[in-house]
DNA sequence: CAAAATCACCAAAGCGCTTTGGAAGACTCT
DNA sequence: AGAGTCTTCCAAAGCGCTTTGGTGATTTTG
């Protein structure tokens, strides 16, 4: 059933029928009834690839996912993507992926900008300058970025989480403790979100007089075992931290092992803060000793993505607002006063 | 820069330039080079919405995606991804995912399907005679299953690991070690997988006259949470088993928790083999104990349904071909011979 | 009451590609 | 040499929608 052989049975022209069931005003209401009724009747659905062709509207939002053999997809992207989809299921937006080579990403973005596959997209984990928020920018196709980018001389819509604020919390805690020797767990130094978690640890052992030692900050990927690794470097040291910020629960867990394995005890020996962005599947709440955690959903974080994104491809919103999420601070059993 | 445009500054009519890009061989090979060339030079891309009008093909494949508010994705979709999309790269395949009513995914199917918005679609944790299998199968989409489904009166096409073989083998170790009380700490028992690995721990079981008590198989949803529950109501028992067999890695955890909880240890009180799907951030040998396993990187099988769906979609596959993958059972520090 | 404005509709021209149905010229064969 | 066969190209017809630029009929205005 094409519009054609609806607008022919209807005795109407194609014109008049294309209008009615797209609200336009120039057409009696008596008529629209008429003609959504016998659309709805005969399960008449306009062909989205004949519409995309006339409109330049896909209906989808698009992502460029990096990949390669190397090359690991965040765990955090499956909860990000519940909260992403569950909002466009209600507004009839579907998701592209567009794998692109990790190391080139520039030419998918370009491909899917110039070929019109997507009305919008967003960009997660970005980098200071990141190349890919100048590049969809100057692109001009419609985007948010999840997280925030630095050092333009343009501004641009983004939704982040207050990842300084957070840490300069959790660290500030840990100082009215009485730790002076604190470590910072990271993840890769070269993303934004972590600059900005070791600039709020920074900030609060400044406010005490206090520093964040080299030898007291680790950077690498989420990775339990990269927790645990980082956590014996840290805790064998001669000046080993009594207190530990560690920016995600999945490294967290290694944290612990590690401490278990040195014999050592959550919160006698070590406080442990980490970052929890609330997985159903791991709960900080769960781990031997109750983790504190400074909490953020990562799944509200896709639902609001992808509400702006559609308010963006309908004109509703514009400008290049950028909103920072407040963040937890939950404070559970894996925090205590320093040891003497 | 359209096909137009082209065809116009190379004096040749747009069929012939259209022709001689898509490889037909009623062209001049001497014309060929001159078009082929020329698009390169002028950088042309056929325009994909025009393209998918004429011809019906898109070059993406669908996912419909459950979403809800209280439906989680599964954590191993990222891993797959990873897979799927690395394959899919190297054949300029695009991934869409439709989100959809968890509880009303054939709405999204249809549309899908008769709105030719893919390609083809594949299908991950089928339950047996899951209806999405039916729907597709009857909608005629090239379609492959990722798992298996169960009790259709027609073949289709999947690619599964052997979930039966794999706990077979996980449950007859532990078994020739002695163990007489086995539990599974299973997934969902409404999907196939599971249904299939408590069917092989029960064939081994039964090889020896052993049985699979009833109070000693839980099924639920695989998070840590869940594995530490089990293994609490598993462990409390009068009659507790001395090894168990666990559907996942992360469930895992919630075992060792679990153990550690009630002063036992691993493998002195209690031996311990999971499933593991191959998560980077995740791995078996940094147990605390290392952790024997059955493995099947589900990463690979990513890759190997993107490229079956390619076969089908170019017509280099047919039929109802299902093909199973063995699983290594992986043996490490976790289990030991029965406790007196 | 004539002129202007409004209403409700339509024919046809895109959007940019693929594909059908030739057709002209070159080549082969008897 | 004439018929048949390739080879190589083209004009035009879709694919199914939106949108432009109207046209009569009806209502409003000065």
């Amino acid at each position: 059933m094409n519009l054609k052989q609806l607008s022919h049975m209807l005795a109407l022209s194609q014109t008049t029928v294309s209008r009615a069931l797209n609200g336009y005003p120039e057409v009696n209401e008596e008529t629209r009834r008429r003609v959504v009724d016998a659309a709805k009747r005969h399960g008449y659905r306009p062909n989205p690839s004949a519409r995309r062709l006339a409109t330049g509207k896909t209906g989808m939002i698009g992502y460029v996912l990096p990949t390669g053999t190397t090359v690991d997809i965040d765990p955090h992207f499956v909860e990000f993507l519940s909260g992403l989809g569950d909002y466009a299921r209600s507004h009839e937006l579907d998701l592209v992926l567009s794998p692109a080579d990790a190391d080139d990403q520039e030419t998918t973005y370009r491909r899917i900008v110039a070929n019109r596959q997507v009305d919008a997209v967003y960009i997660s984990s970005p980098r200071p300058a990141d190349r890919r928020v100048a590049l969809v920018n100057t692109l001009g196709i419609p985007f948010i970025v999840h997280g925030r980018s630095e050092g333009f001389d343009f501004d641009y819509p983004f939704t982040d989480i207050d990842n300084e604020g957070a840490f300069h919390e959790a660290a500030r805690l840990l100082v009215q403790l009485g730790h002076r020797r604190l470590a910072l767990i990271n993840g890769d130094d070269r993303e934004t979100f972590a600059i900005h978690r070791e600039r709020g640890v920074r900030r609060a052992l400044a406010a005490s007089g206090l520093v964040l030692r080299d030898q007291h900050v680790c950077s690498l990927t989420m990775t339990e075992e990269n927790g645990y690794r980082a956590a014996r470097r840290l805790l064998e040291q001669s000046d080993a931290p009594t207190a530990i910020a560690c920016s995600s629960l999945i490294m967290a867990l290694g944290v612990v092992r590690a401490v278990r394995d040195l014999g050592l005890t959550i919160p006698g020996d070590l406080s442990l803060i980490a970052h929890d962005d609330v997985f159903p599947w791991l709960k900080p709440e769960n781990f031997s000793v109750p983790l504190s955690t400074t909490r953020s959903s990562i799944r509200l974080a896709g639902a609001r993505i992808a509400e702006r994104l559609a308010a963006r491809i309908s004109g509703l919103e514009e400008g290049a607002r950028g909103e920072v999420w407040p963040v937890d601070l939950v404070v559970r059993g894996s925090v205590a006063g320093a040891p003497a």
